[in-house]
DNA sequence: TAAATATTGTAGCGCCTGCTACAAGTCTAA
DNA sequence: TTAGACTTGTAGCAGGCGCTACAATATTTA
């Protein structure tokens, strides 16, 4: 009698994508519940309350993208111009949009103190910058903060609208010529 | 018979006190009449809808946080290290976090697409660029590109949360040395 | 003073929210 | 086959939401 697992599996899957899409405002439990192909009793049933519910969808989310991550970027060391210019590239293209606005989402719900999403944010932050720090091709003793700093710019440009990429990418691509300047003065000095 | 303009402008500034405190989720109409010592109905005799009373108070706050800020840094022209130092440092006093964190407030609900949320943070964030923008002692061509590194990386601190403090100092840090660098190799070679 | 206008209270609409009581159906194990 | 557990539908609760109809009061104007 696991169909109660089965079901709470796939409701996952299937309201991982609506959150993608729609963010965290959309989430009337009628809703998911339509949404998920089943009835709000259903979801209270597979799920203790609505919360726990959030909880499994957003780190089920964030699993799927870390493991996609590593697949993309490998293992190889990169400089951080280089990690940064790919990262920014990643951060552009539609796959990776849905990912990032919800994370902004997250953040900014997590903010206003509610204990369970600061947890659930505090741990995919935490998973980024030890994936960066690793990848980074930088003295050990830079690592954290180079990846902090990578992360903090993608991050901000999250706060862009409609109208506003150029911005964005002016950003970015000051940030990737201090780096090659950086790199050229270690090795010409 | 001007009370009602009077009363208006009273409520807007209590209603400010209460979005920098709590953000943009505790705003329903009963209880915005309470913060403000009135009734949810005056509130809709005071302004024509719920969006037009949080326009105005928004507004508000953008206005008085630019005079703030102009009045902090004035008019003298920094250079991007010492910018991005003394920025840091208002980013980080109990003064100016209520600002920042109804910022990414905006930010994440802006991005959900409300037209009238867009075009509100559109302006804030135009305003910033071209305020830092002037403030910069960089080469022309280079000074909105560096504004809006600067704003992008201290916009991606608010992705921070309780106990990562340390994580934002490093990403500062490490920027500011990356600025250092440039200015002395431009010197130097 | 009387009429017009501005301000405010009371009460409630229809719709949404998370959640639950209860009962009926379905399946599995003895 | 029957008892028990598992799964699901129906209906509804208490409370919140933005907003409004209507009437009463207060204030200004003629």
């Amino acid at each position: 009698m696991a169909k109660r697992q089965d079901k709470r599996a796939e409701v996952i899957d299937l309201l991982a994508v609506h959150f993608l899409d729609t963010g965290l405002s959309d989430t009337g439990l009628r809703r998911l519940a339509e949404v998920a192909g089943t009835s709000d009793r259903m979801l209270l049933y597979y799920f203790e309350n609505k919360e726990e519910l959030v909880a499994a969808v957003l780190t089920h989310i964030a699993s799927g993208l870390s493991a996609s991550l590593t697949d993309m970027f490998g293992n190889r060391p990169l400089p951080p111009s280089t990690l940064l210019e790919t990262l920014w590239a990643a951060a552009k293209s539609e796959a990776f949009k849905p990912h990032l606005r919800l994370w902004l989402d997250l953040a900014a719900n997590a903010n206003r103190g509610d204990p369970l999403l600061i947890s659930i944010a505090q741990q995919i932050s935490a998973g980024w910058i030890d994936w960066m720090a690793n990848l980074l091709d930088v003295p050990a003793a830079e690592k954290n903060a180079t990846a902090a700093l990578l992360l903090a710019t993608v991050d901000g440009q999250l706060v862009l609208f409609p109208g506003e990429i150029a911005r964005g990418e002016a950003a970015i691509q000051q940030l990737i010529s201090l780096f090659k300047h950086w790199s050229q003065a270690v090795s010409v000095c």
